[in-house]
DNA sequence: GCCTAACCGAGACGGTACGTCGGGTCTTGGG
DNA sequence: CCCAAGACCCGACGTACCGTCTCGGTTAGGC
């Protein structure tokens, strides 16, 4: 490894401490007061630093949110092989419902798919550094049953990918936002059972022919 | 029901033309600016009339955008008994993507859905004048399908709500926007059949036993 | 009168109460903490009154500085005719002092007049506003001096002028600041007779003649 | 004087090439900008230092532009005894004008003298090392003349002072800013010549009595 | 045929946050 | 110990919109 990446620049280097309240500043001021308490002035008044160091290496305050989402929650799930692509399926959707339906986390992942809605340079960079590794990471169990020879035939996972997302999206973004202690978390597991099951369950006709 | 809604109040009445003047507006507005660009002030001036006169009706401009959405294209969606729940799916889901993958709809669905995870007043405004809207439209599919009997055994209309609604709005919400001109419309319409297949196909195992 | 002057615009009129509230706090602040304590956050906050209200009337904080000027110190040095030159001179003289030596509106002027150097748009201004009109009323009592033929001969209004507001600003700008208490008042009336004297005695030698 | 008077300090010693870098920085900036566009990062950026090397000699940028002017123009002003009050006058006056009047030294010079209204630091600074020197520069001629007994009776050198520094600072400050060309240049040296009359003149009442 | 209540446009108002600029300090690595 | 570079905290800048509040003027019932 001879390439150095960074070629030893003068001057003082950036405060790894400043970063990490700039962080947990943003992700605390989402949390109590949603996106539109979120001001810039407010993250530096609670992080104890000046506006500059915010401005100086993100380009918005939703670019900070997504830094702390993966500060915060970290975003890896597991992606063990449990042997069949139902069983890989429960684990990846139980994972991510557990992470989503966390009232913390769920607040700032819908703020931030609105964000990118409303602000195509964030877009861009949530869809590659979000949604874009969420997807890989479901392509890993898919091409896993593919080589495995239990993905279910004649369908394709980038189906089953849109189905799995969107049936978690559409959960987070449609429902009211909880309003403050844990509420039902047993419907969004008789969802992912369901799922499950018209996922896997659909190739027995095949097999049958 | 002799009684008037409008208790024939005195004074001057509404000016439909500055209702419409201000829809307009910010039709226009979000669509060649997105949401930061719409501002009251900016349709106020637009539209030729005072702020006040927005203030006075609507109570955020979400709310005006949500009403333009009303004014400007028809969203409802036929729901003609084509004999057959695979049919009537297939109408729908047809359907709900011409009128989704519309640039300028789009981007105004894509603004409301944002503003609905953003300002909870707004949100529960969206989810029960849009969203709700669109669920009840396909429980009249849903529903029909299980007075004809041919609703799958063994899965419910909940769940292929969500997975049909999850579909569409994840493809509204992870793809990037459409840079100008009308991109590739084939890809979703595959997913359409798709789908179809996947939630018609699976009910056979089923009538097979 | 036929001509208004103001066309009768619509909306809503200009808050003389805020006016009046900026002009006292600019004032005040500039006694307090002098030019570099005084900015427009710190008008606003004691005026009670929002930053824009400012920028909408005022082009620089120095405007306001020499507006709240006129409001507080009526600048107007009367200009009775005493009957001669030297008397004249005498009581403009006397009451520029006075004027200028209030530690206050000194701390002021001396503001202003660097301010004029530092932002040629204000200077612009200030000539014409102040120091323009503070001529024009030194040449009033020339120009009756001339008419009185009590001009000393062979010398210019223009001269006396300039050598008059220049032993004045001199001694503003040239003197260390008054420190807090009233300081020496005595020299400054000796250097003004001994300018009397200067300006009127010098006629002389041509009477002789 | 065997006594070293720099105690020979250890380490680097001071670089002679920034210090006039900065020195030949800040007075372009402020000729080239004015004193609003001379920052201390902007003469760092054109002097090619670091700002802590202005800091660490200089309490502030008006100072450093005190000491741009001592490089710059040799503020000297002959005082070769020309044999009579009004002579020496003369020069003293002609050579004030010519350099005051030069459109850059003017600018320096009105912005020094205004930042020395504005900061009452350098202020003090200000008049110790360039107003009491010019003054002292004067009373030389002033007691020459006394000595040699052509010093107009009844008056006094602390009066003549004033008068010629308010007659040259008021033509600077009160005059608008040169536009770009040098402009009139006679009105300078007529105001000279009246005043050199006036002062020289008016003893011969005395005389003749 | 006035009243009078509610509407309308315009635009000034008190605010909040924006993103930028510059000040003055501190830290790093090199001379 | 000096120096260039540059990140840091901080405070003020001037702007953009917010949502509210007068203004004068317009439109209609209801007396």
């Amino acid at each position: 490894m001879p390439s150095v990446p960074e070629p030893v620049r003068p001057g003082r280097k950036r405060s790894e401490s400043s970063r990490t309240a700039i962080l947990t500043a943003a992700w605390e001021l989402t949390v109590e007061l949603g996106y539109p308490g979120l001001t810039v002035e407010g993250i530096a008044a609670r992080a104890g630093t000046g506006k500059q160091t915010i401005y100086r290496w993100w380009p918005s305050k939703a670019d900070v949110l997504l830094d702390a989402l993966a500060l915060k929650a970290d975003v890896q799930i597991g992606l063990d092989d449990h042997g069949s692509y139902a069983a890989d399926l429960r684990q990846f959707l139980d994972r991510s419902f557990v992470l989503g339906l966390n009232p913390s986390v769920m607040r700032v992942m819908r703020t931030l798919m609105a964000q990118a809605q409303i602000d195509p340079e964030f877009g861009a960079c949530f869809r590659e550094q979000f949604l874009a590794r969420r997807r890989a990471a479901f392509e890993v169990l898919a091409s896993r049953a593919v080589e495995r020879g239990d993905f279910p035939a004649g369908r394709s996972p980038a189906l089953d990918a849109r189905l799995v997302f969107g049936l978690l999206w559409y959960e987070v973004l449609a429902a009211p936002p909880p309003l403050d202690s844990g509420s039902a978390d047993a419907a969004p597991h008789a969802l992912a059972d369901a799922l499950i099951d018209l996922l896997t369950r659909s190739l027995t006709p095949e097999e049958l022919a």
